[in-house]
Order: structure tokens, then sequence, then C-alpha cells
DNA sequence: TAGTGGTCTAGACCACATA
DNA sequence: ATGTGGTCTAGACCACTAG
């Protein structure tokens, strides 16, 4: 007798249920900020057990794509949120201290993608692009220079001005103006020299230490839509990292 | 009638079996690459359900003390074994390419631990500690140059002819020698020049741009056992993170 | 074939937040 | 008091590995 082979494309019940999820959450039809149905609502729409909904959004919840609130509820994760708004950003002070950011935005234009943007955006070369450049200061000192692109068609109409505009973290303006949310980013990091422009912008000589961090930020599907190159000053501030 | 309040000390029960299963790993009862017993066995030791050990052993195994392995069974995480290996290093080929590490060591001494390093180590400044220099090449070229402490009543004995003599990453020999096994490390990078010795070392000129990166390791109980300061040549390698 | 982890269910009950 | 997520159980069955 010949036994059926197991099929490749054996996916446990709960997986299923978590592509599904993901579907509505990529579609809109739960937003940031917004609660999600309850474990037994979904169980029932889903038809499966309210065990197996628990750990789709178990899943869910670990890769930061939803929140879950004791006796509240489960929630979409927002860049809005205090919780959220700079989980992106791993600088730290030298001795502990709070650090307050507050954003200094010098261009934003809409240019065509050079070739290296454009391979990491998964673009063609000369597609439109939007290019910004921004300072950060912590207490009135610049510390970080960012020059960030992002796909033209995806941020329509996005200027100066709305970015000054805004109150909160960018990425809380790209994913409520833009529909655009960021849900997890590579960093490679090298040590540079500063050159002329990021030693004017960050009030240091040139060839004084710096570190670079080019960003690579994905959506939904694993899908490119940022690339960020950074010049960060490390004099009393550094890069946090926890390895796990 | 008054209400018994509920307690601030309230754990669930697959928590109190997580902190008996890390207890069983620390002493030493089940140790690195060994199998640990099977859950239902586990469960009936603890008298809970499957269910709940599970759950602990799913904690764990997301903290890397424990992986599972479908149809053979849990074993304890070891440095030793490839998957987990250079897990806390993070350098890799700016094209991709796959990095093989030679370990070249320089110094191995006794010394009194100054006073940084003793905070670090939660030691009083001048207690014994041992000192490690170490060059990593890829492919003949120096590329990290570190400086390792580590508290020397943990590891008496070390020497740098173990160290040279060990096949294996260090951290394999740490755990098996002497028992210290690294769980997770914080570690704080910035930019800097290359001194003096740095750059003799690693073939550049002085003032070369070089990553700083300190890593504080710890070991069960959150107790911290490594100190190393690492100076990384990134021209054509780079720190690479994700982040979620 | 036997043993292990992995999935799924149905139901009971607890802890937390809010009205 | 009600609704939410969080815990725990007992049992059935599936998928993977190895002898």
């Amino acid at each position: 007798m010949s036994e059926v082979p197991a099929l490749a494309t054996f996916q446990p019940l709960y997986q299923q249920i978590k592509t599904l999820l993901m579907q509505s959450l990529e579609s809109g039809e739960w937003k940031p900020g917004e609660m999600i149905p309850a474990e037994t609502e979904l169980a029932l729409r889903f038809k499966v057990s309210q065990g197996t909904v628990r750990k789709a959004i178990d899943e869910l919840s670990a890769e930061n794509l939803l929140i879950r609130r004791q006796g509240k509820g489960t929630f979409v994760a927002s860049h809005q949120e205090p919780r959220s708004a700079f989980r992106f950003l791993r600088l730290t002070d030298d001795h502990g201290a709070a650090i307050v950011y507050q954003s200094q935005f010098l261009e934003c234009r809409r240019l065509r993608a050079p070739a290296d943007v454009a391979k990491w955006l998964e673009l063609k070369t000369g597609d439109a692009a939007i290019m910004i450049r921004r300072l950060l200061l912590i207490g009135g000192s610049p510390v970080v220079l960012d020059e960030i692109w992002l796909p033209g068609t995806l941020f329509r109409g996005l200027t100066a001005e709305k970015l000054a505009d805004y109150k909160g973290p960018m990425y809380g303006l790209f994913e409520s103006e833009y529909g655009t949310r960021m849900i997890r980013a590579d960093e490679r990091i090298k040590a540079v020299a500063a050159d002329e422009e990021a030693a004017r912008w960050l009030k240091v000589n040139p060839g004084t230490p710096l570190l670079s961090v080019e960003r690579v930020s994905f959506t939904y599907q694993d899908k490119p839509v940022e690339v960020r190159k950074g010049r960060y000053l490390t004099t009393q501030w550094h890069y946090h990292n926890e390895l796990g």
C-alpha cells in the first residue's frame, strides 16, 4: 500500500489564522491604535477554538504588531503611542539620563532614486523618490544627521511643511497619513570619519569619528519602504543593543 | 465581610515551573547539550498538566536557554553548538560572504580589577580579575581587537595556553571548563579614533575611525560575569542589527 | 513501533479594567 | 456586574525521529 506523503504545504491552523489576521491589519480593517475583536469573537468568526486564536495573537504580539492589555482588549500597535514611538531609535545617554528629541527638517525633495536606493527599495533607478534630510537634537545639541529615502508612489504630497507641523514621531505620520506602517528594520553600523557636511551640521571637526547607521525598513509582506542613512555623534551618547 | 486582598506576590504556575527549571539548569542537573526530561515526565514531577510545563519551556526556549527539537526532545542550549556558537558576534561581511573567524590570543593575565571593570562586574576595585587580549582575524586580516575582563574567582587557572588550545568559541570553553554560561549581554556602541595600539594590531593608521563595542555579559540571575571592550574595523564588514 | 514535541479542543476559573 | 485577556486542565490526535 502506498502512503499519502506528508505534504510540504502543511500549516498549523493557528498559522493560517495568523495570516488572516495580518491581512485584516494590512487592509486597514483594524487601524493602528484601534481594538480588534475579542478572542472569543474571532474564534467564532474563524470557527476554531479560542486557544487557537490565542496562539496566533500571541505571535503577532511578540512581533509587535498587536498589543495585549489585560482586562481591556487587544490593540493594533501604533508608532504614535509612547510605548513604541521611538522603538527603532537605539540612542541612549551614556549616563542613563532621559532623552528628549527635537527634529529639525533641513530638506524634503522629490527626486529620482539613485541606484543604491532603488536597489534597496526594489525600485528602478530613476523612479520617483522622496528625500528628506533632518537633524535630531538633544537638549539643543545636534546629535543625528539623517538622509531618508521613501518610494515616491507611497508618499505623494509629503512636504517639509507637513513634516515640521506634525506632532510626534515621523513613523506616526507615515502610518496615519500615508497608510504605511513600519514593522521591522535592518541596520548596518560602521565607524566613519565626518565629511564636511556632517561636520557642519553636527558642529564637529571634519574627520571626527561618527557612527554610520544605514537602515532599511519594511512594512507588511517584508516590503522595503524606507532607506535611511544616519550619522550619529557618539561622544555623549551611544547606540545600545541587547543580545539574547 | 472582608475580602482577601489580591496579593502582589501572585505568580502563575508556569512561571513557578520556569523558575524551577532554571534552578535545575543553573545547578547543572542538566548540562549544556544534554536532553532534559520529556514534558510529560516533568508534568508528573511537578504535578501540573503538560500544557503548563509546555508554556514554561516555551519561554525558556524563546530566551535561548533551551532548544526544542521535534521528535527528539528538549535540550540545554550550548555555545559549542554551531547554532549558537557566534550568537553574540554581530559582525557581517558587507557583501554577505560567509565569515570564518580565527582567534589570536595576545595576552592573558591575572590582575587587579580597575575601577570601571569592578563596577560592571560587581566586584571591589582591586579584586582579582583575568584580562585577556585577543585579535579576531577574517581570512588572515585582523578585524577585531578585544580586551576581555573576567572575575578571577570564577575562572581560576585560565591561561593563554588553554585559550589557544581550545577548539571552538571561547564561550564554549567558559561553559564546559568553568561552568559559567553566558546568557545575554548588553552592548554600547560608539565611533572612536584608533589609538596607537589598536592601529598597530589592526594594521591601520592611528586616527582611523573604529567601532567601539563595550559588552557586559550576564549568566543566570542576571549576574554580570564578563566585560569586553572591542575595537572593530568596519571598512569591509559591519555590525548588523535587526529591529523588531 | 515507540517516544518526543506540536497542535487543537472545550471548558472552568482567575485577574484586571471599567461602568 | 460585565467583558476582556490570562491561566490551567485533560485528553485526543498529528508530525517528526529513530531503532
